[in-house]
DNA sequence: GTAGATGCAAAGTCTTTGCATGTGT
DNA sequence: ACACATGCAAAGACTTTGCATCTAC
């Protein structure tokens, strides 16, 4: 994506458009999966831009802060995953064993939210879903005893 | 439950019926929803019985290794909650205000499961929805702003 | 009696914060 | 120019670990 709509993305949410921003920004579009505040720390450091951890960590915060990026936490990690937050919602397939996270196309849920939320009076904003598993790579592995 | 059910429990996945697991154990059932390491480490602390946080943590830990509990992570929480594995497995609705869980009892996930199993070449062994959104208490609170 | 569990304190990891300096608008 | 962002280092929160002691089996 351009530099300019990256720059677009953060004025429209009042945050000004640094380089720091612009390469966290730049970056979690070009992963297609969460990634952690170090690996985009240690990617943007390895670049030669060069960043801070806690710059890393207040960008994550206030792009999160402004509806652009949501964390996530997957059981098995122990740290916070973050996402640029899409038009269209994701759910993700995590291989138990390599701990590598695919995105699943479609989402059934939106008719089970609705009933779910006539029943309990709860005004639905959104879900998450993550299904366990283990990927095709990592059966291929194991049956090999590896 | 009787305090002999716990204990065949225990002793079933080969731990010893220790009065700290015991008491781990039977306040994760009292729960009826995840509870932290701290919350059970001031719960049984305030019963008397006394126990220490690290405690607490090796009991989870092992709990957790013998499939009997497990951790979750719900987005928004900082620290990981733990709850007993039922035969049934549960889904939660999670206050954006309050951050209060509360289970939901139906799961609409299995066809599904088996859907992107098949396309992806998954084996699927679980998985994880939490949905989103006011609880009626904050919502009644917050228009009466609160 | 012995393997394994606990308590305590210390260390580790991830994340946040205070403060001086730098920078986008 | 000024409000806001960054870097650095230090602190904080949660969790894990080493080691001596204790306990269920």
């Amino acid at each position: 994506m351009k530099q300019e709509k990256l720059q677009r993305i953060l004025q429209g949410s009042g945050l000004k458009a640094t380089r720091q921003r612009l390469d966290v920004l730049g970056e979690l579009e070009r992963a297609d999966k969460p990634v952690s505040a170090e690996e985009l720390y240690l990617h943007l450091r390895g670049a030669g831009g060069g960043i801070n951890l806690s710059t890393v960590y207040r960008v994550l915060d206030a792009l999160s802060a402004c509806g652009i990026a949501h964390a996530v936490r997957p059981v098995g990690s122990d740290k916070a995953l973050f996402e640029l937050v899409g038009d269209e919602h994701r759910h993700y397939l995590v291989c138990t064993s390599c701990r590598r996270m695919q995105a699943v196309g479609h989402c059934p849920l939106e008719s089970f939210e609705e009933l779910v939320a006539r029943e309990n009076g709860f005004v639905v904003t959104g879900h998450r879903l993550d299904i366990y598993g283990i990927c095709p790579d990592c059966r291929q592995k194991d049956s090999q005893g590896v």
